[in-house]
DNA sequence: TATTGTTATACTCTATAACTATA
DNA sequence: TATAGTTATAGAGTATAACAATA
């Protein structure tokens, strides 16, 4: 027998429970995900990137010459939201917009050597982040993981 | 040896490579969730929730009477941005803000019999959404995706 | 006609300062 | 003096419509 507790007033609440919203994954997910954001957003506040920056100058330097278009598709970003990062990543003269001498509407991105320099320090930082918030961690579970990220993110076209 | 490419001008990319992010658990991690999100929101519709309302509408039904500040502490959001989020499940009569007699600043937050019923029925969709993106993993390789994921939720505030 | 990059705009989400009423 | 809830506001991030130049 427990004891009963009065229904029109509710006891006082100590400790807040989510034991409900723990039975997802996606809770679980969006929580780590929150932290590894900070965290990143930190690591890479001293090289003056944010994350989206981040990653546009990282495809840019894998992938030099590619067109905005092609960007904003690799980044599931809209290409008027581009417009304004590239502004950015060629104001700090880390990329270029180079005219395509084949189709005159389009843009080639290419990185400077500065852009190339400041995108292997940066990524070499958050190789650090990944280490110290994944220490402890066996090869193994990161792979399981990654298989298992990499089937949610493909499961969500198939539908 | 390979053939040797202008440095000049770089070659028209054909296919964009994510090879050096994919490097990442970080960027698995957002282009998993950002698939989860989107079928999350979908699944939430028909309901009227969206995911901050449905994370605050279980977390009351699940603790009736905490405060606000309790809630807003638990979701990790701003007290300011909560106030309209309790605005709107309480104009839509999912819960109510009750007076608390012992401490006249604060509000206890409980569940109306149709916030615990619409509650419940989200819940369940919620479940449905999240075995359709993990179908065909199994229970092992799942448990093992929370434990890395709860790690890493620790692990960033300990630093 | 369709596409590339752009502008303007709006809507959501989130963060901070300051207020009120209580404690 | 500190806390609970609120208001106002500003900054990101994201989405859509429409335009000029070009294909």
């Amino acid at each position: 027998m427990t004891k009963p507790t009065p229904q029109s007033a509710p006891p006082v609440v100590t400790r807040v429970s989510d034991a409900t919203l723990r039975g997802f994954v996606g809770y679980h997910m969006k929580r780590a995900f929150n932290v590894i954001q900070a965290d990143l957003a930190a690591t890479l506040k001293p090289y003056g990137l944010r994350m989206v920056t981040y990653s546009a100058l990282v495809l840019i330097v894998d992938n030099p010459g590619l067109r905005q278009s092609q960007l904003a598709d690799a980044m599931d970003v809209e290409r008027p939201n581009l417009v304004v990062i590239i502004d950015e990543l060629e104001r700090r003269e880390l990329i270029l917009r180079e005219k395509v001498p084949t189709d005159r509407r389009a843009y080639a991105l290419v990185p400077t050597l500065a852009g190339r320099q400041l995108c292997a320090r940066a990524v070499a930082a958050v190789k650090g982040h990944e280490a110290r918030l994944l220490r402890g961690l066996n090869a193994p579970d990161i792979a399981r993981v990654l298989a298992v990220l990499k089937q949610i993110e493909t499961t969500g076209s198939e539908e």
